[in-house]
RNA sequence: GCCCCUGUAGCUCAGUGGAUAGAGCAGCGGAUUUCUAAUCCGCUGGUCCCAGGUUCGAUUCCUGGCAGGGGCGCCA
């Protein structure tokens, strides 16, 4: 784990940060040079800058307890002190504009609370967002540390249902995330392509397809083939009750073993195997059908991946991988790190790791599940030499993860430390049915889910009167709504946590909902478009910050930012039926931070203390490799941007500095929410 | 039996040792004939699972319970 994801460069994006660190400074003058020779006790990490409870209260506040502690000092007695000198050193960062002005300084009990002058402060925040070079949203500075993320992992016998889909997205948004904060990303997916679940869907299609297509049945690919490894379950059930029957065994007898038992005697299964044999001697007739339906899975899985935004670096197949798996398997006996039993399997003792010990290869010398893993992680590193490697894998495969690290410990791979299984739980359905399963045929297809709910938006978007009922964006427009919904849905909540999948809260476009986010974007969008139509703003007076282009529009979401693919400023045309394209990159006004000295109303102060939180959000987020946190961000600037909305009218100011410093800090705001929309993959639509 | 995760408002969840624990949903009552009502404001709602411990201070850290979920040598 590298909690320290934050570097250096991003600081200056974030005035809160220097706060803390000229406090410490202040503090460190007081009392800290008496104390030479001793380790510096005053290590900024330890310190946080928070907000009072209430806004009265002030709008920045110093808890003084961790520096009372270091310092052997009461922390009234810090806050005291702080109230009395900190006053000159703020005001010296203020007058070099890289901290809003202070008003004034409390010292309450053991907290310093400060109070920022409102156009101050919002001359500062939006003077970071609409002029940072490089601009706003673009990567923070390289730190030079390369992470791959595997994420998705599906099998090839059946579509995505929502439990990919959460895999999806927390992958997918970690790393925007890692990108975000300066890492070089690796996005890879290992297929598992080959077994028994793949050999069961051939045999049904050999015996029920007729020869049948994806374009013949118009079907996507993936279904095609999930409908066929759904119909072998089906008969293979039958087919065992059938046997339980004849030998006399009622079928609520019927337990694991036997079960298992009735396995072995089925003919269906017998053919199964017999597949998955032919294809292990690489029959070409098997390999040819295997090809085919693979292909076709992959063709709908791209474009499932496509509508969600996901991008992989590389593509690893196990049919590949797993004989490199066997070999080092191999290899470890020779050395005597692993151990071959009497029945010729092979075995890891991990009793030194505080696990039991794990089979490595059957006793007929066939592999494992692990084994496979075991090739992939090392030709993973020996493809890219990353730093790191993250795994995004569901909860059920924490052991299974702990066992494959403690293997490469014990083969005595010098980055084995550097693999990180990031867990999630299940996605479950409502009224007890329990566990997705897609052998059963219930799941919640990814696709059907991701339709409806773009259906639903689509209604509520015609229904608003907002969009042109004959647009051709209109099935983007919906889709990038039903997604906003789902996504935010499943990234709000930790990754650690289950979640019961509800489809009518899903749907629900209110409240802490990514189409509330959207809509805040879109709303502010429509201002400017306004204000361009009636000539109080011009198109040329936006401050454009190129951003790689599916960021800004609508369609398939967010792909994973690429470093130097950002679009020059110029790029984008203005004539779009519904106004300027420019106004859903812009982030900010000519003259707008100037103006922004303007800005003082509590709402308007509010908000631009949310953007100011954003770095630290980020810092957070990627620190502890989790979504979350942005999602919650959202929405809590969202909510601060709706209250500003309500009480603040922007094009009718009562000045017109007024209306262009409102105009300057809405670009902002939506900006900021464009981009932490992108971090989770969502698009920010510029009308809804 | 052992290991891991979770337990906060009626429901779904935020809250990584600090001030009087917050949102959304649901319920009730309101919002300028508005720059988009997918919005806003108000009210109602809490033994932060329980018991100990550490600490100036614990929803947060430790120990032990309880409840739910997941996992535990030839499934993936």
């Amino acid at each position: 784990m590298h909690p320290q994801t934050a570097q250096a460069g991003q600081d200056r994006f974030d005035f809160i940060l220097r706060v803390r660190d000229l406090l410490l400074e202040v503090l460190r003058n007081a009392w800290d040079s008496d104390r030479r020779g001793s380790p510096a006790p005053l290590d900024p990490d330890a310190f946080t800058v928070t907000r009072p409870p209430r806004p009265e209260m002030g709008d920045l506040a110093f808890p003084c307890f961790p520096a009372a502690k270091r310092l052997g000092r009461k922390p009234n007695e810090i806050a005291a002190t702080l109230a009395d000198r900190a006053p000159a050193a703020l005001d010296a960062a203020a007058q070099s504009g890289s901290i809003p002005r202070i008003e004034g300084v409390r010292a309450v009990g053991p907290y310093l609370n400060l109070f920022l002058h409102s156009g101050s402060l919002a001359r500062t925040i939006t003077r970071q967002i609409a002029s940072a070079e490089p601009p706003y949203g673009a990567p923070l500075p390289d730190t030079g540390r390369t992470t791959m993320v595997e994420y998705s992992a599906p099998n090839t016998n059946k579509p995505l249902h929502v439990g990919h889909v959460r895999n999806n997205l927390l992958g997918l948004s970690l790393c925007n995330l890692l990108a975000a904060a300066g890492e070089t990303v690796l996005p890879v997916n290992l297929v598992n392509d080959r077994g028994i679940h793949i050999a069961k869907s051939m045999v049904a299609y050999q015996k029920w397809g007729g020869g049948i297509t994806p374009q013949r049945s118009g079907q996507k690919g993936d279904a095609l083939v999930g409908s066929f490894y759904v119909r072998f379950e089906n008969a293979l059930r039958e087919e065992k009750r059938r046997l339980a029957r004849d030998q006399g065994i009622a079928p609520d007898q019927i337990d694991a073993s036997t079960e298992r038992r009735l396995e072995e005697v089925s003919p269906l299964m017998a053919e199964a195997r017999d597949c998955l044999r032919r294809w292990e001697q690489r029959d070409p007739e098997t390999r040819a059908l295997w090809e085919t339906m693979n292909g076709w899975v992959y063709e709908g899985f791209d474009r499932t991946y496509r509508r969600l935004g996901c991008r992989f670096r590389k593509w690893y197949f196990e049919s590949e991988t797993y004989g490199l798996g066997k070999q080092l398997v191999e290899q470890g006996l020779e050395k005597g790190v692993f151990q071959r039993a009497d029945d010729g399997s092979a075995w890891a003792r991990l009793e030194a790791f505080g696990l039991k010990d794990k089979i490595l290869l059957r006793s007929d010398g066939t592999s494992v599940y692990i084994t496979q893993d075991l090739g992939t992680a090392v030709l993973k590193f020996d493809d890219f030499g990353m730093d790191r490697s993250i795994y995004v894998v569901a909860s059920e495969q924490v052991l299974h993860f702990k066992m494959l690290f403690a293997l490469l410990t014990q083969l005595e791979m010098p980055w084995a430390a550097q693999c990180h299984h990031l867990s999630y739980g299940l996605v479950t359905l409502p009224h007890g049915m329990g566990k997705l399963k897609s052998r059963e045929g219930r799941a919640v297809d990814a696709d059907d889910l991701l339709d409806e709910l773009a259906a639903v938006a689509r209604r509520k978007a015609l229904a608003g009167g907002y969009v042109d009922p004959s647009a051709v964006e209109l099935d983007a427009l919906a889709d990038a709504i039903g997604q906003g919904a789902l996504k935010m849905y499943l990234l709000q909540v930790g990754a650690e946590k289950n979640i019961q999948f509800d489809p009518d809260a899903t749907i629900d476009f209110e409240g802490d909902t990514g189409p509330a986010v959207q809509y805040s974007h879109a709303r502010i969008c429509s201002i400017v478009r306004k204000g361009i139509a009636a000539g109080q703003l011009a198109t040329e007076d936006l401050l454009l910050a190129p951003l790689p282009d599916p960021f800004a529009g609508l369609g398939t979401g967010a792909p994973l930012p690429e470093k130097g693919s950002m679009p020059d400023r110029g790029q984008l045309a203005d004539d779009s039926p519904r106004g300027p394209a420019a106004v859903r990159i812009a982030v900010g006004l000519r003259g707008g931070v100037d103006a922004a000295e303007q800005l003082g109303a509590p709402e308007e102060k509010a908000l631009c203390i949310e953007l100011a939180r954003f770095p630290s959000v980020l810092r957070l987020a990627a620190g502890q490799l989790s979504p979350a946190p942005i999602a919650g961000y959202l929405l809590d600037l969202t909510k601060a941007y709706a209250r500003f909305y309500h009480n603040c009218p922007v094009l009718r100011a009562e000045t017109e500095e007024r209306m262009r410093a409102r105009v300057h800090l809405c670009l902002t705001t939506a900006a900021t929410l464009r981009r932490g929309l992108a971090l989770l993959g969502i698009a920010a639509p510029d009308a809804m």
